[in-house]
DNA sequence: AGCCAGGACTGAG
DNA sequence: CTCAGTCATGGC
């Protein structure tokens, strides 16, 4: 069976299990975005506290946070760690926005690409954070990879091309495992926030760095019903 | 006591 | 172009 199918049939079998994960965690674009740049490499119960501090200050907005100075925002995000790379990512998001009167709905009229682009131009800001942002906050479509996503698709002989296996971290470059993922599902927006955050939640259950994804219940049984 | 979490960037070689 | 080193807190 070839990757298209399986990556198909396996987000049944994950929506199945879980259910609709209601993603992204956040009840407005600026607080997904800041979630997102936060999040790097973070758990979210970390980040949690930080987003909770800044709304205290009234900070889930880019405007007030330019006015704001980095050792005040580093203090305050300081649970969800890197504190100081942080708070300097989130003003040159600032910045950046700034250049749009600190309109979401103007930055984000425009195609993908752009938008994509216009993002990873801001330090800070990588591939995977770049598209959390256009994903959750924009709702445009374009499929997030993270390490989970790697891990439990490799772990499962699921990965992009046919280079050959060397490591577990570094295999395949971050755009051939989002071009798989697709090219290999309707390119809907709903679609891809629902498998994202699936896998996600795959990953914290069952696919952490150790005890091995092998003795991933879930995966088991959805790559031996493959 | 480590090890790891919904990464990104830099400088060496 | 690879890749180890760096950034840093809190939970298990």
């Amino acid at each position: 069976m070839n990757n298209k199918r399986k990556i198909n049939i396996i987000y049944r079998l994950l929506f199945n299990h879980f259910g609709p994960q209601h993603w992204w965690p956040g009840n407005s674009r600026e607080e997904i975005i800041t979630g997102a740049i936060l999040t790097q490499n973070t758990a979210w119960a970390n980040v949690e506290k930080a987003v909770h501090n800044l709304k205290s200050n009234n900070l889930i907005n880019f405007h007030s946070l330019l006015n704001t100075s980095h050792s005040k925002v580093a203090a305050l995000i300081k649970p969800s760690g890197y504190f100081n790379q942080k708070a300097e990512t989130l003003h040159c998001f600032a910045r950046h926005l700034s250049i749009y009167d600190f309109d979401l709905n103007r930055f984000f009229n425009q195609n993908i690409l752009e938008l994509r682009n216009e993002l990873l131009s801001i330090r800070g800001i990588g591939r995977e954070t770049a598209d959390s942002i256009i994903l959750y906050s924009a709702n445009k479509p374009i499929f997030v990879i993270d390490a989970y996503t790697r891990r439990i698709f490799s772990r499962n002989k699921i990965t992009p091309g046919s280079k050959i296996i060397v490591a577990e971290k570094r295999k395949y470059e971050y755009d051939d495992w989002r071009l798989m993922f697709e090219s290999s599902l309707e390119k809907e927006n709903k679609l891809f926030n629902e498998y994202h955050a699936l896998i996600v939640q795959t990953g914290k259950n069952f696919c952490k760095t150790r005890p091995l994804c092998n003795q991933c219940p879930l995966i088991k049984v959805c790559a031996e019903s493959i």
